[in-house]
DNA sequence: CATGAATGAGGCTTCATTCAT
DNA sequence: GATGAATGAAGCCTCATTCAT
């Protein structure tokens, strides 16, 4: 009776590629591309991926989620084998931490389009999933930094503004391409620092309160 | 010379007529209104609008410029009163410096728009003008903070970091209307939290860090 | 042999499924479904719609040929057993053939659509299966009328002007539901009479004509 | 300050500018025309379109609109001449009336999509128009046909069915282009008859009934 | 200066139909 | 026969910006 059930593996793949083409020419033009070239850079037909988004924002909402995902899986362990009882902690961190962002991609490029032009156009639902996936990350992971020892909450708190703090100083760093000549002026100089050398003294400054 | 300073009073009249409808529709949609609806909201021409301003954008920019101006305005005297010998300047500057945000309207709200919206369509000028304030701003504030006894720069970085915390935080913590029912559910509590409160505890463990 | 007629059945079977699942969802939207819906709602898949007609419209000319077929079927008898000598025939048919009518369910909403909707995309043979039938119901139910003593067309003449009148009253005092509200206004009261009340009386008329 | 009234007559031109393609493209492809087409037949741009219509749909009520006011327009010459207490009042106006639907174009066609094409996507208020416009140009003129003498609504009653009779009889001979080869067969005979004649006789049999 | 009519690029989404399995 | 994934044509409408008056 019809087709056999490949299909399950076979729709990931397609969204795999969907989301990986839209991905890329994401990065390449810094805003969300049209659909039909999503489309296209995957090798399919526009409406097909109408099959599996229902959205075109739902798509950058997918790869979002892929990269926080991804963020907190690397943090686990990180914070697992983090010894807070050493002196130096808030250090320590902070260099890990910040060679996780390093690595992650556009996560924050993306994260930042989320308030304003993502929520624009999603199915409820997406938002509520997105939403849920966030708090749920921090919370798993917070519980992590707690031991038991500090109370509830605590650690998620703390993941919470440093994942604030890192949104933030990206956004206030980041400057357009077009702008990036006009840096060398003196007056700008407060804006014109390296993103990840001054999320890793930022970082550090913030968890150093939260170890004392 | 009679004309232009009558001039000069007129296009600024016009502009902040022009910015205030901007303002109000903005806080009303939640999205940068359509140009018509603000040249009607202001009682004006559709064209009127490119009399004063290059680019719709360049509108909202003005708006966030305003803001700014705003808090470091209200932020200099705080800085100036700031007692930093006494123990305690952390939690005191933060629950002040909340009030200065809780104060200063849709700040957030506009500035969360920057790196994304804003910056698609701005003349270069204007987004280059826009920077240059921004970075002036902290300079400047921050060389209050520093009073000759700390490193230069130090300052500014502290209120970059400020910057940066309270504009993540305000995103992390912001939701769409439409999700506010959602809100209710468990899983969600870290993201739930009011924001104001959030902020001030975040603030001063920075700055609690940044004074020992 | 044994075969081809379960087949047949089965076949016949399952395109009365469809008609049932297309002719509810058209009552219930008041336009044509997407084939996707009809296809679920009689739990088959999109593409199996196809293996029985060939296009979206044909499913409702069937739809309307049925309609029009249990009219006639219903008419025969009526028009067989009317007294054309007694006085009052145009007043019995009237009442009798609203009943009809009444009782037909959305023969006319589908027969509306068919100049225009359905016209559009059918197979140019079930176009015209669906006007050969019409003529033929006319032209049988027609030589009822004449019982010999008319002239050949006399009754189809007759039958066809009420057809006409009837769907162009079904027209004429239609409103879609969003409109319904505004019925009140007085301005509208030619408008606002119902459809089988005028009907009656708009058939006396034309029948009493022919009865003189 | 600005531009002078010359708007209002230039206003109109345009909608007629429009219009007439509109109509134009309707006749040779017996469809509503994409607005694009429309657009460029009448030498403007898409957008423009919309600065006289809110809604595709609208033009081609608008252009019914029209039609109904030019046969109401002429209808009322028509009613008032009409000796009712001469015998063949009907005959007579069958003759004049059927006259006047070959005059009036397309108002047929265009009114066989109301009920189902138009009404899909239509603003309420032009369709409440429209509506109240019919409305009143059935009572008005039916007012005519009253003279004093008769129940007020006889004869608005009377126009109604007049219009039901016609466009019911429209629909039901009108043949696609595509199926008019076909209408040599002898079993189509009651449906390939010519409208008007047909027209006329249906409306002189109704009318017969009305003045007896 | 002010106007607002005109422009036309831009982009999403729906859906009938096909066809490989 | 049945399926449903894939297709891609089709088409509406919005809106920033320009420019003739």
């Amino acid at each position: 009776m019809g087709r056999p059930v490949l299909t399950e593996q076979h729709r990931e793949q397609r969204r795999r590629v969907l989301l990986d083409a839209a991905h890329q020419l994401y990065r390449e033009r810094n805003a969300l591309p049209p659909v039909a070239d999503i489309a296209s850079a995957a090798g399919l037909a526009k409406g097909t991926v109408y099959l599996y988004f229902r959205t075109k924002e739902e798509i950058f909402v997918a790869l979002l989620e892929d990269s926080f995902a991804q963020l907190f899986a690397a943090l686990a362990p990180l914070l697992t084998a983090l010894d807070m009882d050493q002196p130096g902690t808030a250090a320590r961190f902070a260099r890990a931490y910040t060679q996780l962002v390093r690595d992650s991609g556009d996560l924050l490029q993306l994260a930042a389009l989320g308030n304003t032009v993502l929520e624009k156009n999603l199915p409820l639902e997406a938002m509520q999933r997105f939403k849920l996936n966030l708090a749920q990350g921090m919370t798993q992971a917070g519980a992590l930094l707690e031991r038991g020892t500090r109370a509830p909450g605590w650690g998620a708190t703390l993941l919470l503004q440093t994942y604030a703090l890192t949104l933030g100083l990206w956004q206030a760093l980041d400057f357009p391409d077009a702008l990036r000549p006009l840096l060398q002026q003196p007056a700008l100089q407060v804006l014109q620092r390296d993103f990840h050398t001054e999320l890793e003294a930022a970082i550090e400054r913030l968890w150093s309160a939260a170890f004392n």
